[in-house]
DNA sequence: TTTGATAGTGTTCAAAAGACACATAGCTAT
DNA sequence: ATAGCTATGTGTCTTTTGAACACTATCAAA
């Protein structure tokens, strides 16, 4: 979100934006990356917003949301998919607050902007090892806790959410929010957590090794009060051939 | 399309459009409505494109949509669906005949625009009663024959495509491209155009009729050369009822 | 009255989803 | 060392859903 960055403040489009909703998990719950307005002010969830930038004229959509996501977490070859595109008019500067975010932050506070929003799947050990509280100018608040966010953010946030619901029933995207290697359990818990509800055990195990996209690593958690699990990895061969095949249910 | 309509000239951004793909079935298979660039020369599917506008500063998107479309169609309280922003800094003027186009009705033909495109399901026959052919100004193209358009809308109508049918087999949204009576059969065709695949009749019907969102009106076919079907019609309430419970799969 | 064209109808088999309970392995506390 | 805690890992049965498949019925036109 620096405006004094390589590129020249006239390059800015002042009437598109991207907007990114970044999710993480830490094999408890879902996150979304968040920052603030940097006011002084109480605490409040209306002057937090997810990160995003007007575009330049010289970038397309995906490359600058993926700009957007680098500047903030440095992080690249995100899992990046757009969701839609938000104009309402009165989008931005509805709030009292959204007016104050704007003049500090824009050239030209009074445009018209429409906003293109994407959402990404970070592993959030590799961005920032701890969450965060709200207090922080950036940082991760679980999802289930947010209910109200700057401009038109928290629609954003829902329309993300809901469109992570429906793809992760459809392609095996939530790895992007693992480590590298994991267990079924914590496979398990990620799709409690984003679909909301509780999946059976055995079921599930059942179904996601069928899938074959799965390799066991013959590897054991350690250090663990309890029986150690089997570790596995994201077999990216294996998912290739299949979604070429066309596959486009898990029936989750 | 008409730049000097009641709104005032500088209420257009100059960076903002939409596009719509505007889908039509007579029974056989499904269309797509084209206009051309009103060239004199040879006929090119380059030359066509779907229909779109810049947007006014004070309306949203989808009242945009609803406008162009309305402007072209006639028709109001069409289905109407948001596909997504496309963006890249070429998708217009890549092409010699783009840029004759632009700079026949952009005031600023060489600003930067992003398009956000939507699609919409309307009723042929209650807009124009006969498809014409690719030689005039406006008309309606079978989907199957259309291989390349202007700007990047060949892109945007396979993405039409591609949410439309994952669309159709979560929501019976299809009513809207038939007449308010129809057979069964035709509402089978229709699925098997837009899905491109063939679908075994007593399954179909089977499924269909499971869903409860049908009315069988006691009404048949008359003047038919064969034995005349059954007339339905599209149940509202009940698909309300459905809706709600949350119904997500036809399974076609 | 014959022909051509589409409507309409059930059953069977295979695959997938959903429900459900107990023994196991490692750590920890005593 | 042993008892207890905690999460892992495993199989079967039932129900539901999907897929394959062929013949008779009705109307108009020739």
């Amino acid at each position: 979100m620096n405006l004094q960055s390589k590129k020249n403040k006239q390059e800015l489009n002042p009437n598109v934006s991207v907007d990114c909703v970044i999710f993480g998990f830490d094999l408890d719950q879902l996150y979304v990356l968040l920052i603030d307005s940097g006011s002084n002010e109480a605490f409040s969830q209306a002057r937090m917003a997810v990160p995003g930038d007007l575009i330049f004229d010289t970038e397309n959509l995906d490359e600058a949301a993926t700009r957007v996501l680098k500047e903030l977490t440095s992080i690249e070859n995100i899992y990046l998919e757009q969701i839609g595109a938000f104009g309402d008019p009165n989008r931005i500067g509805k709030k009292e607050s959204d007016r104050e975010w704007l003049e500090a932050i824009r050239a030209q506070p009074e445009a018209r902007v429409i906003t293109v929003a994407y959402y990404s799947l970070v592993r959030m050990p590799n961005f920032n090892p701890k969450a965060s509280s709200f207090a922080k100018s950036a940082g991760w608040a679980p999802v289930k806790e947010v209910f109200d966010l700057a401009f038109d953010h928290y629609e954003i946030l829902q329309a993300g959410l809901k469109q992570l619901r429906r793809k992760i029933k459809i392609q095996p995207i939530g790895f992007n929010l693992l480590p590298e290697k994991f267990t079924l359990s914590q496979l398990h818990k990620l799709y409690e957590c984003i679909l909301d509800k509780e999946l059976d055990k055995r079921n599930f195990r059942r179904k996601i090794l069928n899938l074959n996209i799965l390799t066991n690593l013959d590897e054991k958690q350690v250090g663990v009060p309890h029986k150690p699990s089997q570790l596995f990895e994201f077999n990216e061969e294996n998912y290739k051939k299949l979604s070429k095949e066309g596959f486009d249910n898990f029936g989750f």
